[in-house]
DNA sequence: GTGAAAGCGCTAACAG
DNA sequence: CTGTTAGCGCTTTCAC
């Protein structure tokens, strides 16, 4: 206590250096590098006097500085989309592990879809001269990144592919599934079929419904342009949309729901719906099993996505240099009762 | 393309410098440093040339070396317990946009509620020099912090406080929320109600323990030790403790779930089984109120927490050095069919 | 086994 | 308006 009164505190933001270890333990800064790195030629004695210093001090070392000599930073850049959004969760907390276990500590940002907010985010990660970049694109350019990573930052796309460069990507197969998805509905009798998607602008979103569209072909069935809607995944704009479907002459029977947001508000509006309308939607939700009907969908593996991606990444970065890949991961129809109720027998 | 094979190109790693920047415009370092920096005084002429100079090689500024030369990383750590848990989402999200509104990036990772790895994860962070610090805890010791704290690393709990040190905390009413979904269920009849928590050294666990002994009590109602049940919230586990509940000879007719996590696995079981049981979670659920019935929670607001603790730690960092405070942000109930459930007329 | 000196790329402080 | 010098805290190199 009078020690306290006595003696200034240490003033805020000063941190001991290995020169002040040095000072104090008596011994030249390589001495006290080697104690703190666990090199090899120290003896016991000596050891034991600069850790004893160390510990006085409160002494930890700054790794900006170790960076700046060394080159790199033992971290990894990740830009999704919303790290609110619970199907991110499970892909970056998967990129985490892969980090974790090359001893690299993950920097992350949502893009929140806007291009912009994603190249400027992008950037500041690498000027902070992450090891690697992870993307998951909002945008559909994606030469601003080309310095960078001819400078040598290891970058991998996800869920997403890159625009107009040549970049690794590790994919869902989202065209597929897209299809599988709706040629269910068309095996359980339904021919009018509505399809909620996302921005179009959106590689995944434009791959669905190609994959709608595909279905809807192969089983020689004309698409009402009313049956199509595209846009944001906003709760509103989503309700009207389905709401729309549901209200024409010839309503549809049946919805392809685009992805996890768009499937969880389709719930809702069917839910209050006067009759039974099929539905699958694209991406798994919690809880999806316990619902009456069950809803069906296309799951895919946010974690196996995440995984993927950054293992590609430190591969780059232990030295691969073959030309960039494209994975594409399948995805698995889970039926739960939805995606099977029949067309009414009117229709 | 000739000129591609005629020279080599540039060795991965090796970026451009304000020094070649500087070389190449024919200009001094602390020019380039200006025009980089858009500080005053710089004739248009010399900034044009310049930003030519960093166009054609492509430089970025070196932000590690600027950390090392100004002392500020303009970079904050969230250590969380898993990135993939639905409740930490807005949190995580609600934190980065506080930072990005700071210029700040937000470099996070999950404990995975292990004591050793939050301290290890925290302690890089440190050594990363990252500003500061919110922290949710797993361990309850976190003594391991103080000279990092004394050093002038800002440090917010949130959740969940610290232990054994005096600081910052941001947390929910975690006893308040359970004794009022406790007395939920007493007023709506029930008499033999059963708690499930999370692992008895999580603060909220206990805390939430409390608060359902609390409004018991306050009910005059006895409590049989086989109504309680603490553990991980692996669902085999939850699984297994409801299950028993249900199935002693004198059968609990509710259940007050201990968070999120608890509340679905209670949810799949009391799905299954052959007679009505009351529940009340704490923690909202996505889809909760399209179950049938309804769940009733007690709400908490993630993104408060996660807002709240990253402007504390701001404040902080802007020179605020009043004594460490503990904000408690209230819960909410929301009713909506499961906790409203009356006890069997037998019963 | 140990330490002195140089320098990573930048910014602060001061000259010109 | 522009440039030079020093030094942030560490690792690398090389000498002792």
């Amino acid at each position: 206590m009078a020690d306290t009164a006595r003696r200034p505190e240490p003033r805020y933001g000063t941190r001991p250096t290995m020169k002040d270890v040095a000072a104090r333990a008596g011994v030249g800064l390589k001495t006290v590098s080697r104690v703190v790195n666990g090199e090899q030629g120290v003896t016991p004695d000596t050891e034991r006097r600069v850790q004893e210093a160390i510990d006085a001090l409160g002494f930890r070392r700054n790794d900006s500085a170790r960076v700046l000599r060394k080159g790199r930073t033992a971290s990894i850049g990740l830009v999704l989309e919303d790290l609110a959004d619970p199907f991110y969760g499970p892909l970056n907390r998967a990129v985490e592990e892969v980090a974790r276990a090359h001893g690299a500590l993950l920097i992350n940002g949502s893009s929140a879809e806007d291009p912009d907010r994603e190249q400027e985010l992008a950037l500041a990660l690498c000027a902070r001269r992450v090891d690697g970049l992870i993307v998951i694109p909002a945008g559909c350019d994606h030469r601003y990144l080309e310095p960078e990573i001819k400078a040598g930052v290891a970058t991998v796309f996800v869920d997403r592919p890159a625009g107009r460069i040549d970049a690794d990507a590790v994919l869902s197969d989202s065209f597929g599934g897209a299809r599988s998805g709706t040629a269910h509905l068309i095996a359980h009798g339904h021919r009018r079929i509505g399809f909620v998607g996302d921005l179009p602008r959106i590689h995944t979103a434009s791959e669905r419904l190609r994959g709608y569209r595909t279905a809807m072909a192969e089983a020689d069935l004309a698409i009402d342009d009313a049956w199509v809607s595209l846009g944001t995944t906003a709760p509103d704009r989503v309700r009207e949309a389905v709401t729309a479907m549901l209200a024409a002459p010839e309503p549809v029977t049946a919805i392809f729901a685009g992805n996890n947001r768009v499937t969880v508000t389709a719930v809702r509006v069917l839910a209050a719906h006067h009759r039974p309308v099929a539905l699958v939607g694209f991406d798994d939700i919690e809880l999806a099993d316990l619902l009456d009907p069950g809803v069906t969908v296309i799951a895919q593996d946010a974690a196996a996505l995440g995984r993927t991606a950054a293992e590609r990444l430190f591969h780059r970065l232990d030295g691969a240099a073959d030309a960039p890949s494209r994975v594409v991961l399948p995805t698995r129809l889970i039926a739960r009762g939805s995606g099977e109720i029949p067309p009414p027998a009117d229709g």
